[in-house]
DNA sequence: CAGTGGTCTAGACCACTTC
DNA sequence: AAGTGGTCTAGACCACTGG
């Protein structure tokens, strides 16, 4: 059994969630299976109660555990562990997982005024500009979305420098090293047709369907740091969510 | 100021959320404002600073607060307040809020053994049946969706006995009442032209693209109790999400 | 420096499940 | 009755922010 270590500067409620996290993803925690009860967990791993809670909290909000009054903490299905629940992941990220290799072309990159739904989503006042990015993202090479990236030129100066890494990778990674971190994003959905740019730059036909996504993304005080618009053809990518139930 | 009731059965830390809760929404604390600190919470209330602590961390996660580590935490933008965060709403309440009536037309309600994809989602034995749901939902009584419901005839027997209720109302509701919980749904969303039974029930052309969208609802041990095929064209309804960042 | 939130302790009593 | 998780207390020390 692995120990905390108090030296660590890691807190040791973290250091109890990695072990924890580590011995479920390594099978020696089968699903449905009850885990050490809190008590043992105190006895254990020389920790207060308090501790034990703080770290089994945060794995029942990350869908790894569930408790049950009365009778255990018990590990969730697999399925449900994928991933963390109602995470907002990067594409990048995503394709990844999934074993693609992410990249992307840069087409134009610019500063402009915006349309009033940029400048309304942004809350920008009259005099502020946006940086705008026009993408065609890729994976293995192969087209699979058309996006449209707005930011706030006040903050987002530096990125508009940086514009042509954002080509291969992550928008966010960019952002995140300019202080823009993204926390929580609005989404709208609907299923539409290319328009004719679209379809010529994704190499489908105009009557292909596809996912229309618009996004505003906001860092943790709830300001917004990106507006997205973006296009992917059904017959080239789908999104996956985890949710979980209000309540 | 309210002050908390220890006579009511409701947990201490679960009022003091209720009365911020509705000072936020009341307008009494302003966005990006600060919120009386952790020991001017505990001296005004006359609870402990772990009772404090528990109702401040649940209303971050829920997106009403954020904290920032030595300056104090703050009231969250209304937009991002607006609901709870990464909720996994059903229909109809969606459309409650949205103004809308929410409605629908049973078509069918069946036993059959179900497709592969079914039977895997659902985790059926050879033996078990599923009960087969083909409804056409409503707003405002005019047609906004397509949807086709599988549950596990084991555990939803009773389900199908009162298939007519879920024709009015939320599927949701009618399993709740039978024990089967939903907590966590994984969804997977495409652009899709619709097929010639979808067409012609929504009365759309069979060239108006929409959104197709397959859903695993699991309870909260993980377990599968509902798997749902929909289509929604784009000319009718759109999806909102409001997701949390992972990490 | 004082004030804030982040982590941690060592208890206590309760409600719920199981036997 | 015994064991589980749910709630709560009254402290403590730390890291970070601001003037």
């Amino acid at each position: 059994m692995p120990t905390l270590e108090r030296s660590n500067p890691l807190p040791l409620y973290y250091q109890l969630k990695e072990v924890l996290k580590q011995q479920i993803h390594a099978g020696h925690l089968a699903p449905h299976t009850a885990i050490p009860s809190e008590p043992e967990l105190v006895a254990q791993y020389h920790v207060s109660r308090a501790t034990v809670r703080q770290a089994l909290t945060e794995l029942v909000h990350e869908g790894l555990l569930y408790r049950q009054h009365g009778r255990g903490t018990f590990v969730c299905e697999p399925r449900v562990q994928q991933r963390t629940l109602s995470e907002l992941t990067s594409l990048t990220d995503e394709l990844r997982q999934r074993g693609k290799r992410p990249g992307g072309l840069l087409f134009i990159s610019e500063l402009v005024r915006g349309s009033q739904t940029v400048r309304e989503q942004l809350r920008l006042t009259d005099e502020e500009q946006v940086v705008r990015l026009e993408r065609l993202r890729t994976a293995d090479d192969a087209p699979i979305a058309y996006e449209i990236d707005y930011l706030p030129y006040p903050r987002a100066g530096s990125v508009y420098q940086r514009a042509q890494e954002t080509a291969e990778g992550s928008l966010y990674s960019v952002m995140a090293t300019e202080g823009l971190s993204p926390s929580i994003a609005e989404h709208s959905l609907k299923g539409d047709l290319p328009s004719a740019r679209e379809a010529e730059l994704l190499r489908i036909s105009p009557e292909t369907a596809g996912l229309r996504l618009a996004s505003t993304v906001f860092d943790d005080t709830g300001s917004p740091i990106e507006y997205t618009e973006a296009f992917y053809p059904g017959s080239l990518y789908d999104f996956r969510l985890t949710l979980r139930m209000a309540r």
